[in-house]
DNA sequence: GCCAACGTTGGC
DNA sequence: GCCAACGTTGGC
């Protein structure tokens, strides 16, 4: 199982939409790189559920439901799109600036490179991570 | 609101 | 194919 970090913007969609509707497609990336790590993506494989601009900290674990398909929202059909399911909140919010402060972290791809929407995130990373956030389900 | 990083576009 | 101009994202 792989791990993930999926960002969204809270004013275009939050974690509370997400926890209401359950099962939603992660559509609307616009960028190859982002792409390439959607379509990586396997069912099982979980996601932190980050909320950039206006918060900047994980509040929430999703799970791939559903593997990479076209998006619907791209016209031309070049770009894909997976569904994900809400597991849980994250019972503390891990902030960037938090994230920022770990020796441990400073090579998370979100640090690095901070325009990608959809990164990857080490086993390692995930552990560390879901400690500082107080996640207790152990998911490996 | 500003700025850095980075992707995209278009002229040559 | 190079590179300058410009647009967008996202942190501060």
């Amino acid at each position: 199982m792989a791990f993930w970090l999926i960002k969204s913007e809270p004013d275009a969609f939050s974690w509370d939409e997400q926890v209401a509707n359950g099962v939603e497609p992660w559509t609307g990336v616009r960028n190859h790189q982002a792409k390439k790590n959607l379509a990586a993506m396997k069912n099982g494989d979980r996601a932190f559920f980050y909320h950039s601009n206006v918060q900047r900290a994980i509040v929430g674990v999703v799970e791939v439901v559903r593997e990479a398909y076209p998006d619907p929202t791209a016209e031309t059909g070049q770009w894909v799109c997976v569904d994900v399911k809400a597991v849980g909140p994250m019972p503390q919010p891990v902030t960037l600036a938090e994230i920022k402060q770990s020796a441990e972290l400073e090579d998370l791809a979100l640090v690095r490179q901070s325009r990608l929407s959809v990164c990857p995130v080490s086993a390692d990373h995930w552990d560390i991570l879901c400690r500082m956030g107080g996640w207790k389900e152990p998911v490996r």
